[in-house]
Order: C-alpha cells, then sequence, then structure tokens
DNA sequence: TTGTACGCGTTATCAA
DNA sequence: TTGATAACGCGTACAA
C-alpha cells in the first residue's frame, strides 16, 4: 500500500526545488501527467489562483510574483490545460467546421484558409465529415456534445440541424451556399452576379447558343450559377438555354458535352458550374469529336482551380474571393459568439472573371 | 437581488415534471444552457450517478431506472458533455492531425480519409496547421495544451517536438515520411520500392538516359523516390541520372523539364516526385518544345491524382493506397494510446504503378 | 443496484 | 494584490 510519503508527482522535468505550502497534497499517481498551476504554485510559492492570472491577459498581479511564476512555469513546462479551462469558463475556443466528401474534394484549401484565418484568432478547428454512415443528425449531435463556440458548415446544413444550434445559441455560418430557412449566417461568392457577368459578355461578343452544364439538381452554387445565367441571358432575349445534368466531377462534364455536341443543337457557348467539368467538356470537345475550343464552342468554368491556367487549358474561369471568403466568414462568427443577440446576416462577395483563352470573348 | 427561489433552469427545452431529490441547487443563470446530467437525474428521480452510468457501456444499472433516466434524458435532449467528461477521464478522444499548406494542397483528402477512419473509431480530428507564422514549436505547444490524445504529423516534425510529446506520453504517428530519429510510429507509402520498380520496368524497356525530377531537397517523400530510382539504376549499371530540382508544383516540373531538354543530354525516360510536375514536364515537352509523350520521352509520375487519367495526360503513375495508409495510421496511433508501452512501430505499404500512356513502357 | 462524495484542472468571486 | 473557496459537468471509488 501506499503511504502517505510526501511524493513529488512525477513530472516531465524535476522539480529543482521543495515548496513548503502544499494547498493540496501532491499526486502521487505512477502516470507521467503534464504539470497543473498546483505544481507551478508549490514551486513558486504563491496560492494556484495566483498562478492562474498570470495566464489571463487583464488580471491584476504584482511584478514580482508574476517573475516567481513564470520561471516555475518554465521550469515545470507548464501550460494551461485548456479542457479544464474550458469548463470552467464554459468556452471552448473551438469551432465546429462540417465537411461532406465532395466539398472537400472541390474546394480543398478552404480547410486550411479556415484554419489559418481561425488560429490567428485564437480558435480551433474540429473537422466533422458528414458521410453516409454518418448523416447531418448524428454528426450535430456530435458537436453539441462538444461544446463548440461556433459551427461552420461547407455543405447545405438541413434547417432541423440549423435550429438545433440555434437552440443552445451555438451561432452557424454556412460557407458559399444561403442558410436554409434564413436561420444563420452565410457568406459566399456571389455566383449569381457572376454568370450574369458572363452571360453579358458571351452575349456582348456575340454569342447567340448557349448551354449550362450543371453541378447536380440540388446543389446550392449550381443552382445559383445556373440562375445567374439563365436569368440574364433571357433578359437579353434568349430564351432558350439547354441544360445538361452533370455531378461537378470531370467524367460527368465531358458526358454532358458529347450529348451536347451530338444533339445537332446550335451552340457556341458553354458555362460550367466549375472547372472541373470544363476541363471534361473542353477534352470531350478536342478529343472525342474533333472540335476545337475556342473557335467551335466557347467553354467557360468557375472555381479558377490551380489547373485551370495550365496550357491544355487556359480556362476562362471566375475566381472566387476564398482567402476574402475565409477570413468573412470566421469574422461573422466570432462577433456572434462575442455577442450572440446579432441577427443573421448574410455577406456576398464578387468573383473575379479571369479571362483567358478557353472563350472567345471580347474585351471588356 | 436574486433569491434562493427554486427557479428551474432555462433549458432548450422545458422540464415538464418537478422531481424531489435535487442533490444540488439548481443553476438560475439566465444564459440558455445545454442541460447537464444534475437536471436529467432530477427530473427521472435518480441521482447523477446513475444517470452518469445510463451513458457508459459496461455499466450495471437495472432496466427500469435506465428507462426513467434514457426517457428523461431525450425529453431535456441531454448528452453527456464531452469537456467535463475529457476532463474527469483524463482522455479527450481528440486526435491533433498537423499539416502545412504544401502537404495539405498535394494531398488534399487525406484529412477527409483520416478524419472517416478516427470518427469510426469514435475519435475526433482537431486541425493544426504549420505556417510560417506559427511554427512546429508553437503548433506542438497548442496541442499540448488541449491534451489531445495522439498526434498525426502529416509533415515532417523536428525531432524535438515529438520528444515533447513522447514526455507526456501522447504517442505520435508520421504520415507518409520517417520521423526523425525513430522516435515515433510511421505509416507511408514505399516509396522506395516503388521507384526502383519503376527503374526496372523502364530499364527493361530499353530506357537507358534518365532524369529526376525532385520535389525539394529536403522533402522526405522526393528524397525516398529519388533514392529507389537512381539506386536502382546504379544497380543496373545506369551511373549518371540528371536530376532537376522543382518543388512538387506545376510550373517547377515545366521549368525542369525546359532545362532538361534544353541542357541537350540524351535523355528519354523522366520520372517525377509527384504527378503535378509529370503534369508540368509533359506540357513542357508538348507545348514549349513540340515534343512527343511519349515518343520522344516517357514521363511518369508518382499519386495518380484524379487528373492523371485525363486524355490529355494519361500519366503513368504510382498509385498510393492513402485509404488503408489512413486505416493503418489511425490504428496504430489507437494501439499506443491504448498501450503506452508499445515501441514505435514503422508500417509500409506498396504503391501500385498505374500504367496508362505517358510512357514508354513494356508489359511486365 | 443505488446514492454519496470526491477529484479532474481551471476560472471567478469575495474577503482579507 | 493575494489567497481561500466555490463552481464547471462529469466519472468513479466506496458504502449502503
Amino acid at each position: 500500500m501506499a503511504t502517505e510519503m510526501d511524493v513529488e508527482p512525477l513530472n516531465a522535468v524535476c522539480l529543482s526545488a521543495m515548496a513548503k505550502n502544499t494547498t493540496r497534497a501532491p499526486a502521487n499517481s505512477s502516470k507521467l501527467r503534464s504539470s497543473t498551476s498546483y505544481d507551478v504554485a508549490r514551486l513558486a510559492g504563491v496560492s494556484q489562483s495566483a498562478v492562474s492570472r498570470c495566464f489571463e491577459s487583464g488580471a491584476s498581479i504584482s511584478d514580482k510574483t508574476r517573475q516567481k511564476v513564470l520561471a516555475a512555469a518554465t521550469e515545470l513546462n507548464y501550460a494551461p490545460n485548456a479542457i479544464a479551462r474550458s469548463l470552467a469558463m464554459r468556452r471552448s475556443n473551438i469551432v465546429a467546421v462540417l465537411v461532406t466528401e465532395t466539398s472537400a474534394r472541390h474546394t480543398p484549401d478552404i480547410l486550411m484558409q479556415l484554419n489559418v484565418e481561425l488560429m490567428r484568432c485564437g480558435l480551433h478547428l474540429l473537422l466533422f465529415s458528414i458521410t453516409q454512415e454518418t448523416g447531418p443528425g448524428d454528426v450535430i449531435a456530435n458537436v453539441l456534445r462538444h461544446q463548440v463556440d461556433g459551427v461552420i458548415a461547407c455543405t447545405t446544413l438541413p434547417q432541423e440541424q440549423i435550429l438545433r444550434c440555434n437552440q443552445l445559441r451555438i451561432p452557424v455560418v454556412v460557407y458559399n451556399r444561403v442558410a436554409a430557412g434564413g436561420n444563420a449566417c452565410s457568406v459566399g461568392c456571389d455566383h449569381v452576379n457572376a454568370t450574369r457577368d458572363i452571360a453579358d459578355r458571351l452575349y456582348r461578343s456575340g454569342h447567340r447558343h448557349f448551354a449550362f452544364i450543371a453541378g447536380g439538381a440540388a446543389a446550392p452554387v449550381s443552382i445559383q450559377r445556373q440562375i445567374g445565367l439563365v436569368g440574364r441571358l433571357q433578359e437579353l432575349g434568349v430564351a432558350d438555354v439547354a441544360i445538361a445534368m452533370g455531378d461537378f466531377g470531370y467524367e460527368s462534364g465531358r458526358d454532358c458535352m458529347l450529348s451536347l455536341i451530338d444533339s445537332g443543337r446550335p451552340l457556341t457557348a458553354v458555362v460550367c458550374a466549375n472547372d472541373v467539368m470544363a476541363f471534361g467538356a473542353m477534352d470531350a470537345a478536342r478529343f472525342d469529336r474533333g472540335k476545337s475550343v475556342p473557335d467551335d464552342f466557347s467553354v467557360i468554368g468557375f472555381d479558377d482551380v490551380s489547373s485551370a491556367c495550365r496550357p491544355p487549358y487556359q480556362l476562362t474561369t471566375v475566381r472566387q474571393p476564398t482567402q476574402e471568403l475565409a477570413r468573412q466568414c470566421v469574422q461573422l462568427l466570432i462577433e456572434r459568439i462575442e455577442n450572440k443577440e446579432l441577427p443573421p446576416h448574410v455577406i456576398l462577395l464578387p468573383g473575379e472573371l479571369i479571362v483567358r483563352k478557353s472563350a472567345r470573348i471580347e474585351p471588356a
């Protein structure tokens, strides 16, 4: 049996001195653990509260004790336990980010951008993947268990799940899509105006026969982009735009382009809901049907992924301000974390048309 | 002043019944909070520990009380607070995953794969980005504060930082690279044997003049791939392999290829440290120098990214078993979390050569 | 099986 | 400025 001897805790770093006023009996567990504020307090000869105060910003503490504490802290390699702090402060400084396999595949760097932005603000990113085996409901349940301070959804979140977060006053920001029911903030690219602009430019350049390759009947960004294009064209007197339904993937872009070409209907301009499908469309036209882009068909994408500028494609496309999107997304969230009373807000940032060589377009 | 009235906590869901044996006075904060095990206990008319027992697997509890508790829990929308549980159990079920901007850019889906695998095992992924403003030291300090159960490093981690984790007995697994000093587990693709195999195949197909486009002098995967290729070629009697130094990016592949071609030295086979540089190399040969791939040059990549199979490239490359890599990575980590005494272990999984049309290679 | 009481490592309140 | 002391919400010996 272990007796009540004054056993020092087995810390990663040895204690070089012994202090007397142990407020609490030292833990003599055989398991290695990181040192606590009590360890530091004992070594520095102060109370535990003094240690705690040293690690918050605006606390009143004398320089002398601060020095002692900081010295002891570095010697013991101490840093406040984030979990205990979260429990006490009822604030975890953790933000849940929700992604799906497709949202992650088609916009891989938004995760990094969001995380960099969050870290800059002292927040951390807990990643949640919505999959077929784990639907939105399960995921949100998990999110709530973790007492996150906020949620960023890079996927379409059912209104029911948004409401669950609202009930617990956890702010939600959806990224690049509108929130179902308007119960959450959203920050995204202004897809509608971007494709309206494309419609204008193409029309002014003489195009009269259009097609749109969509990314899915229920995909918000695809829908928005289609609305902009088709809506503006109608205003310009072009009533009939061919719609082909893809799935944001390369193969689907290719298939759509093939059926568009083979349909025999007149066609000079093909706008795609994203770059990857545009690549598929270009390859289909060139390799499978021996057509020229842009001479036979003008092809325009959306996203400006890294390969869009490469020689084989030289794709004219819309660049989304992803960096700024991430920044404002985090900003919006933080405001709501700090002030739960703020109403939902929608931010739309303009995309930038990057003119390359895949489309016959006249200079603006 | 608030008096000591028996005020019900303002939960998301109203209490439909009142129970008497409140072990603790109910919190009467005006702030909305999720309900606690005390709330459930009160409503179910049992003790808080009974509630707690209902939410762990092998606890002894009667069916009757379980029913009562579960009913109360659903009514109150209760789920155990993960943070409090972490504190009490000294186990957060959170794994830190470390990435850099480049590691994220060039292998975007490993994050998703890791997360899916972790979630399957009841673990969660806390993302840490190593950037220029936040180096490995800062990041590891943050990781330690968060009491994570383990670390997965998708980047080269300085030995010093690995040791800090070791001291606190936090297991570390590095992904797709060897751990500096051998102080951590690692699971990765067997780059060396993959490129040794490429060397064999190319040599047997008649190639005698080789170049390697590297991804960086300090990039572990690039180094491994170079070692395999050059080492095997030397064994075969090819002493002189041209090395061009790129940075894993498209432009660098293009530049490297241009200088290789323009150097005038004989060359028929170019092996690249990754697919993206291979794309750059192919485009340089075709578009900038009017050469044919594979007739003038055989080009081989590494990774089998999604665009490798597209018509313009048809890239012969090595597919890494990323799914299995993620699985074993998480497996290895969990074993170490459960049993801290296990020694570091290295797992190497074979890559698969995907033969397409960018290289003149005879069938195996 | 059930309930009591304590510890997990912090922050926050209040009196000194 | 400082130090007791009470939360924070949970798991868990221990006793009943």
